[in-house]
RNA sequence: GCCGAGGUAGCUCAGCUGGCAAGAGCAGCCGUCUUGUAAACGGCAGGUCACGGGUUCGAGUCCCGUCCUCGGCUCCA
């Protein structure tokens, strides 16, 4: 006789021969909508998993579709795209072990070990075999299996076989590429699932170990691309093999994936080293040595707002700002621990007059020595010392880029010394200050604030000392109301810290701000305030930058803005253009007059044609184009041509200063 | 640092499998033209083909090394 079973999705209701597959229990409950790829299964007794079509669902479960178009179906479509590939990769390179293949933001990835690295012609042969094996019609098929029959299975293939001994050994609990999904962990040994590629004959193609789930076959790929190929080491690190790693991407259609790779092209065309060099903003002479960049007038201008914005409002919040020297006595990085935590990441020492000296890495103890110019009380605190510092690290030579990774950089730093029962206020009042810079700048509000808490590799402190702190952190985000995530073990060496992230305009996050509680350097440096009691204590030492590198800052906005950047930022802000020689005369008194509010204005008297001069305005993304002629110069007037928008004509010289001078004042 | 791809004028690029003279457009400079909303016309100048070795009768082109750039890994502001 037949059992029935029961399934839900919301309220609805429906019964089901037992042994009923997730896609009849979401047809059966008329949940399916558009392309689903899998569905999500909450058993009885509460586990939420994600789960097969194809698979069978328990009784009394409640079961919901995964669409193809959510964040959670692509990274499943990806992923089997990611399967896909490797079994292509299998068939073209014999021989080749295959290692992970995640979905990653936007994408996945797979690695391999092969005999070479992968060619661009390697690229497009895998994605030609992709696209048979798609037409092919391989269902993707599950199948639990032991430990014993996984290992077995296997045999051939190592860095599966260590998979399964890094899940055996707890190091994995759930991995995409290993056993049980998410939540299965149970009690009893492991036990893993295999993902089979079955032809419609019933052969089976490929087979990977993999936690799954997957799409229920290769025609339920809409859209994929083979991006590039690259090394990575295998566990990401150096001392394991070098893999070889191919990236793609998957979309739920053709359409979403041609607007990524709209995206893609975008990006690379708002390359801020790209639009530095057409804007003439910045330059990487190569004489200067790798991560060195300089600021040209135009770039310095925008640099200078940035810098004056973040200098008054600093102020402004009970700062006090520092200046501080570049280079100082090995001595001293050695009582702040740098030469012994952070000695790699530093430039080598310089002998002047038989004693060592080293560039700064970090403004910190310099920060310090300004605490300790003199005995404090407590009644200074928090007293907040913050300077623009440039830093100097020493970068391994594959990792720097542009502006983004420099070894040349300079913070808008500072260092907070508090009290304990201070600590909350401050941190808040750290990451309120951020989101107002954020507001400022264009970027909205934050887009992720991620707390990181203590990682393996740390110093200094007692355990209850870091609890404290990353509850103060915790409580301090909370004040804001901002939503935050916790990224364990991920904190700097000396305390945890708080990131935050924004997104720019074509939806590309970044990092920003850093919030970090440091107790390393005040028991090093062995700083202290007197307290109410007459007695010496140890203050709090919060360290920020809002910016986070003011250079790194500063491309993101290039990028962002793609080049056109918002008035108050801009470096010209107004060109003035005569429509002839005979105009430059009044085009001369125009930008005089602009100037007079404060307005940077440049006036373009070159012999050209007028078409020429618009157009130099236009490509040098300048906010207006101010054209002038007989008629403007009679009446006292401008052809106002924004960047964007219409133009508008006989607009009076003193009303667009006005509009002008309140378009600035708006930073 | 590791894996891969590259480095030809200030910029963007062409120079095929080594062969009689290293090119174009833009930018620059000099002229001509005197101009109403995204490129007027002509001319000139500009390169030890990243650098150093090697193979060859002959190297921008092939090989080796170094430097630098790019995409990743790792890392990170």
């Amino acid at each position: 006789m037949s059992q029935t079973i029961t399934v839900q999705h919301g309220d609805a209701r429906a019964q089901l021969e037992e042994g009923a597959t997730a896609i009849q229990a979401l047809k059966a409950l008329e949940a399916v909508r558009g392309q689903i790829v899998a569905a999500r299964v909450t058993t009885p007794d509460g586990a939420s998993l994600q789960w097969d079509l194809d698979r069978e669902v328990p009784d009394g479960a409640q079961v919901a579709p995964i669409p193809a178009d959510s964040e959670e179906g692509r990274a499943i479509l990806r992923h089997s795209v990611a399967h896909v590939m490797a079994q292509a990769v299998t068939d073209l390179f014999p021989g080749a072990k295959w290692a992970i293949g995640p979905p990653v933001e936007d994408g996945f990835y797979y690695d391999f070990d092969v005999e070479r690295p992968f060619t661009a012609s390697d690229l497009e042969r895998i994605e030609a075999r992709m696209k048979e094996l798609l037409k092919e019609k391989q269902s993707f098929v599950r199948e639990e299996v032991t430990r014993e029959q996984a290992l077995e299975e296997f045999a051939d293939q190592p860095y599966k076989r260590e998979i399964i001994e890094l899940v055996d050994e707890g190091t994995i609990v759930s991995n995409v590429d290993a056993g049980p999904g998410e939540g299965e962990a149970g009690d009893g040994p492991p036990t893993f699932t295999v993902y089979r590629n079955v032809r419609p004959d019933g052969s089976v193609a490929w087979s990977d170990l993999c936690r799954g789930p997957h799409v229920p076959g290769t025609d339920r790929v809409p859209a994929f691309t083979l991006l590039r190929s690259a090394g990575a080491y295998w566990r990401g690190r150096e001392d394991q093999p070098m893999l070889q790693r191919i990236y793609g991407t998957a979309w739920e259609s053709r359409k979403a994936l041609k607007q990524h790779l709209t995206m893609l092209e975008e990006a690379k065309k708002r390359d801020h080293r790209k639009l530095g060099r057409e804007l003439e903003l910045v330059h990487f002479p190569e004489e200067l040595g790798p991560g060195l960049s300089l600021f040209l007038p135009h770039g310095a201008l925008v640099r200078k707002q940035m810098e004056d914005w973040i200098r008054d409002e600093t102020l402004r919040r009970g700062y006090q700002p520092v200046y501080t020297p570049h280079v100082a006595k090995e001595d001293l990085w050695q009582l702040s621990g740098h030469l012994e935590n952070y000695a790699e990441l530093m430039f080598p020492g310089m002998e002047v007059e038989g004693a060592a000296y080293r560039l700064k890495p970090m403004n910190c103890p310099f920060h310090i020595m300004a605490f300790t110019s003199r005995t404090r009380s407590y009644r200074e605190l928090p007293i907040r010392i913050s300077e623009l510092g440039t830093v100097y690290r020493y970068e391994r030579s594959g990792v720097v880029n542009g502006m983004l990774r420099a070894r040349g950089f300079t913070q808008d730093d500072s260092h907070i010394f508090c009290r304990q029962d201070q600590v909350v206020d401050e941190v808040a009042g750290c990451v309120e200050f951020a989101r107002d810079l954020y507001r400022a700048f264009g970027l909205g509000e934050p887009s992720r604030v991620a707390i990181s808490t203590r990682p393996e590799k740390s110093i200094a402190g007692h355990d209850d000392k870091w609890k404290a702190a990353e509850q103060a952190l915790i409580d301090a985000v909370a004040k804001t109301g901002l939503a935050y995530e916790i990224d364990e073990g991920e904190g700097a060496f000396y305390g945890p810290k708080i990131d935050i992230h924004a997104r720019d305009a074509i939806g590309r996050e970044w990092q920003l701000t850093t919030v970090q509680v440091d107790f390393n350097l005040p028991e090093r440096f062995d700083i202290s305030y007197v307290g109410e009691d007459g007695a010496k204590h140890r203050p709090f030492m919060v360290h920020r930058a809002l910016f986070g590198s003011i250079e790194r800052f500063f491309a993101v906005m290039l990028e962002s803005f793609n080049g056109a950047f918002p008035t108050w930022l801009a470096p010209v802000q107004a060109v003035v253009v005569p429509v002839a020689p005979d105009f430059d005369g009044y085009a001369t008194e125009v930008a005089d007059r602009l100037r007079e509010v404060g307005a940077r204005v440049e006036v373009d008297v070159a012999d050209e044609t007028l078409g020429n001069k618009i157009r130099r305005a236009q490509t040098s993304k300048v906010p207006y184009a101010l054209v002038v002629g007989g008629d403007e110069a009679e009446a006292g007037t401008v052809a106002v041509r924004p960047y964007q928008g219409s133009q508008r004509k006989d607009v009076a010289v003193g009303e667009f200063s006005k509009e002008l001078a309140a378009e600035i004042a708006t930073r």
